[in-house]
DNA sequence: AGTGCGGCCTGTCCGC
DNA sequence: TGCGGACAGGCCGCAC
């Protein structure tokens, strides 16, 4: 399940291994992704020269002068740098091959990422113009949280996984923030004052940017791991945990439904409700 | 306009 | 042991 470290940490370990490189030729396995690959993507790849990898939330941006090509690892997706090409398993189902012979192979067993062409101003596509700013940016402050959620009932949780309002926080980044920061997942937005958002904002940037440090540590050789060690589990606060006793108080933990979510949460340390 | 939720998909886990 | 069903999850796109 990626994260936004996981693609932070697949963007870094793969930018080296593409920048600059041409594409020879692009095989596609299987076009069923969430939506279907463009079957004229291998004649529209074919000789263009990768300029830069870049991100924006959980969107990697393969930049050409041309155009960019947009891959999400949805639920279950990841990417491998191969040096040598190697025979594909079942849910390989895509390849770059470059002309030095390195190939990106995009393997995703639920088929829930996509792998999109696109040649518009990428401020206007469909699916990135309306995305808030990066959590780690120094425009995701409390303020402009706090600014953001004055007319908002809706839970604290459901906005911060709401990628309008900022981009990159899952499931699982949502509950270990909003513990760390001591809210209630279930607190209207509107009703949070400036002081935990302060809290909740400093708790997702520290959240994230430590998992980026550990993902480069752990995940550096990019051409040869084959499954990611999944660097949450060792840190988890609640996630995952419900009915266990919390790590700060012994109470014990809380699961609920939110928008058809799973949430952990500790009712004695998340208060603010 | 803002909000809520259905559905895509397969590996894994649980209970029978 | 084998099988069926529930569950997990990001996020678009539709229905209120």
């Amino acid at each position: 399940m990626p994260e936004l470290p996981e693609v932070e940490t697949t963007r870094l370990g793969i930018e080296p291994h593409l920048e600059g490189q041409v594409i020879k030729q692009v095989i596609i396995r299987d076009y069923r992704l969430r939506w279907a690959i463009d079957s004229d993507l291998p004649s529209k790849l074919a000789g263009l020269r990768i300029i830069s990898i870049a991100r924006r939330g959980k969107y990697l941006l393969l930049q050409f002068k041309k155009g960019t090509l947009l891959i999400h690892l949805g639920m279950s997706g990841s990417l491998r740098v191969l040096k040598k090409i190697i025979p594909p398993k079942k849910h390989d189902h895509l390849d770059l091959i470059l002309e030095n012979g390195t190939c990106l192979r995009l393997t995703d067993p639920r088929r829930f990422g996509a792998v999109l062409w696109t040649t518009e101003d990428l401020t206007k596509h469909k699916l990135l113009k309306a995305l808030g700013p990066e959590p780690l940016s120094r425009e995701f402050t409390a303020t402009y949280l706090f600014n953001k959620t004055r007319t908002k009932k809706a839970a604290i949780k459901l906005l911060i996984m709401d990628s309008k309002i900022v981009v990159g926080v899952g499931n699982i980044y949502a509950n270990e923030a909003l513990f760390k920061a001591g809210i209630h997942p279930t607190s209207p937005a509107k009703t949070i004052d400036k002081e935990h958002y302060q809290k909740l904002v400093l708790a997702i940037k520290k959240t994230l940017s430590a998992a980026i440090k550990k993902g480069g540590t752990t995940l550096r050789d990019f051409t040869s791991s084959e499954g990611q060690p999944g660097y949450f589990s060792n840190s988890l606060q609640v996630y995952g945990r419900g009915k266990l006793p919390c790590f700060r108080c012994k109470t014990k933990l809380q699961e609920i439904k939110q928008g058809q979510r799973s949430t952990v949460f500790c009712p004695r340390c998340q208060k603010s409700e």
